[in-house]
DNA sequence: CGACCGATTGACT
DNA sequence: GTCAATCGGTCGG
């Protein structure tokens, strides 16, 4: 047997340890998926935004608190953070531990258990509509703040990452971030076309 | 303490 | 296109 592509082969940990800005382009087309109670629900990621801990936009500008502790973990981390209320959103972490950076997950298109994101986001919404988003993409995988600093590189992770098939390199968008006030000027959002 | 605001979403004009 | 929902974090007094 040669090195046959395998669906499953899990994203290394070595892969999140570099700068947020080179993993989150790479990270399109990667896969993540989570496993809760036996629910399993993955989605080829399309949508990611950098954040990093010297940028205004981020969390993590002018250093450690409780809410953000999580992003100063080692890369392969998560970090999970509520927001207006009455949203979650979900990280990747990024680079070593002690320096705050990652990678916010804003889109997937579902693979597996797409019944079950639909169960959790709502009955009226359109398939197109079940993780679009960063707060999508989070109550659609089931991820909350219970998953806020789990290593989602652990075999028994219940959210694990699996290499996917990126984009064409030409098929990569880059564009500033979205809903800042700060940090507006820098492209560190980028979309993947797999069309 | 009180005031303001946010890495969003969905409903509505 | 506009805007309310809803609450923890942060900052000023």
């Amino acid at each position: 047997m040669t090195a046959d592509f395998n669906p499953q082969t899990p994203v290394p940990p070595e892969f999140f340890r570099r700068d947020a800005r080179v993993v989150a382009p790479e990270l399109l087309g990667h896969i993540i998926r989570t496993r809760f109670d036996d629910l399993v629900t993955s989605g080829r990621i399309v949508e990611v935004e950098a954040y990093r801990q010297e940028d205004p936009a981020s969390h993590c500008y002018g250093g450690m608190t409780r809410r953000n502790r999580a992003m100063f973990l080692d890369g392969g981390h998560l970090y999970v953070y509520f927001i207006y209320g009455m949203h979650y959103c979900a990280n990747i972490i990024t680079g070593q531990m002690g320096y705050g950076e990652g990678v916010l997950l804003r889109g997937v298109e579902p693979i597996e258990g797409i019944e079950t994101m639909r169960r959790r986001r709502g009955p009226h919404v359109r398939d197109r509509d079940l993780a679009n988003g960063p707060a999508k993409l989070a109550q659609a995988l089931g991820i909350g703040p219970e998953q806020n600093g789990i290593d989602a590189t652990g075999p028994d992770s219940p959210v694990t990452f699996l290499v996917g098939s990126p984009p064409r390199p030409d098929q990569i968008i880059a564009t500033p971030r979205i809903g800042i006030t700060k940090g507006v000027d820098l492209p560190w959002r980028w979309v993947g076309n797999f069309k």
